[in-house]
DNA sequence: AATGAATGAGAGTTCATTCAT
DNA sequence: TATGAATGAACTCTCATTCAT
């Protein structure tokens, strides 16, 4: 009798407040995507916060376990590991042209709904760590690897940023073959 | 009789819509903090999408005056100019660590309001022309200084992020170095 | 595979609708106390209504049998009646401070939720008449006997009534101690 | 251009609430009583609690000044002045076999809204004070004045409850009548 | 008998906007 | 121009109830 799971439920509001936003996004407008009245949507959440936060953690983790993952895959080399890292994520920040959600709802809460922060710096400290992990695979010092990895990312926010601006995912690819060239091997 | 100039009521609508985005400031907010009841703001703008109109057309105009223009003073170096570029756009994006506009409200409202596209764009276009040109100037040529001065903006954006993300205005400060890293002279 | 007897429903039912009124009480708020999930409790009282029409009569039946019975032992006088009444009710009316279950719904509900008028009062009649009955063998007069009986319920209603105001349980005491005052013997 | 004035808005609102409880009363029912629609009503109250709180008080002042006042006319006898009082307190509580506001949201909401209690408690504070002063005026001591006061708070709350469970106006007449009774003179 | 899912109505509240004064 | 009142839609969330399993 169940129409919908939990990961489904998940999945299209990762969707719906990625292109929307936070504000934007209505439950209505959640429950409506999930084929589920208003007030049923409920039975799965049981606040706009709470469901943003489980959209969050899932997020984080699934990041953590198919995409930085990744980063840790000792067997390739370190260029090797980020050209597979791109790979995964780019048909992911590329659709709709919606970007990153982690990025996307920083700009728009993060000043407001402190309630989000905690995983918002997580799911960033994380993605940090694991390039610098790939720059130091890379021969890089800790202190070098630190930098380049956080330069990389905000060169990729950034990107992102422009794509949605000029609708052209071409500019997304560019960043990620600039990233590729602070590879020394 | 009239308590407030339009320059005011952008200037304080500015504030407002950079630290608690487009949807979440309410067009009451934005009365009370320029001292005026609801019904009169609409005196000044007739609705939330004008005003908004309004505060991203002003502020293109203001960076395009005080700021982008700095990069067009061919009598001091390439890289003085970036310096001086970097000095009067510091304490406008760490204010309340709000970092900046037009950012925050494309990732908040590009593929939804579309309204606001084109004041987005012409604004990113502008900023980028400004950098190609200093670029130029340092000696690149025309495709080199394009691709740098993109790769600059999205990593000014990119760390305008984490900035607002880890609350640390020295993430900011570290990219402008890392920018004037990229010149030649 | 029975969780709960009806009974037991009841008896929670009480304590809930005592302390918190009639609306104020959902039956979410009633499943969860009886450890069932709302569904569930729809196989013991097909509506809220239904509930609160057994909740009445039940506890209506048991006054009858427990409380306003003591009125009716001819074995002992009057006052040594009314007095093993009040010891009973005590408890009940003063635990949690909650007072009397009939006399909150009546003040809640009465004007608006007509379908508990009879059974409360059916239940204040039946009080009455019991105070009557040892008023009567203390040695009044039918008519007068009625008129201490009235007074002895509403000051005791009124005395649960302060006693919440006020929390404290000294006042529903005192009012016991007055009514013992009207007694000849 | 306003259709309603606060004090009418609170006048409609304690003949709601009195009547249907606070529970039962929404802010819908409210404003469609005042003529208004559910939004226009928060220009006046933002929020229902406020609402209540503005009835309570509005309510108390009102006693105080038209009703616990009569207590302290010592030109005329204090029987004189406690008949005056139930002249004038009469009319108020039987229109629509309502009773007392103070005394049906004291039962319904006390042992869980507790923002309402302080009000409550000065409320019935002092009125028990008035009738103190009538009963001093009336040649008892205080501490005896004291306990009479009480009692006759109580039983006419316990009255107000009588008539409306039996629908009975007599009831609270003679609760009238038997207070008279207490006093000497 | 128990459950968890679903529902639709309605709760309290906020919002952008309009308009008479 | 300024205001305060009014509006209706939309918002988040709760509720009593139903029903397939």
């Amino acid at each position: 009798m169940q129409k919908i799971t939990i990961q489904e439920i998940v999945r299209i509001s990762i969707d719906l407040f990625r292109k929307q936003g936070y504000n934007r996004t209505s439950m209505n407008d959640l429950a409506l995507a999930c084929g589920l009245q208003k007030g049923s949507f409920y039975h799965y959440f049981n606040s706009k916060e709470a469901l943003m936060q489980g959209v969050l953690n899932t997020l984080h983790q699934y990041y953590k376990n198919k995409i930085f993952s990744l980063a840790y895959n000792d067997d390739i080399s370190a260029k090797a590991r980020m050209e597979s890292f791109f790979l995964k994520q780019e048909p992911i920040f590329t659709q709709d042209l919606a970007g990153c959600l982690f990025g996307n709802i920083t700009l728009e809460t993060i000043s407001v709904e402190v309630e989000f922060r905690s995983v918002i710096q997580a799911f960033f400290s994380d993605w940090i760590a694991a390039f610098k992990h790939i720059f130091i695979a890379d021969g890089c010092t800790d202190e070098m690897a630190s930098q380049l990895a956080k330069q990389s990312v905000m060169e990729i926010e950034g990107a992102l940023m422009m794509m949605r601006v000029f609708e052209d995912v071409e500019i997304l690819r560019q960043a990620c073959v600039s990233v590729l060239k602070k590879f020394k091997n």
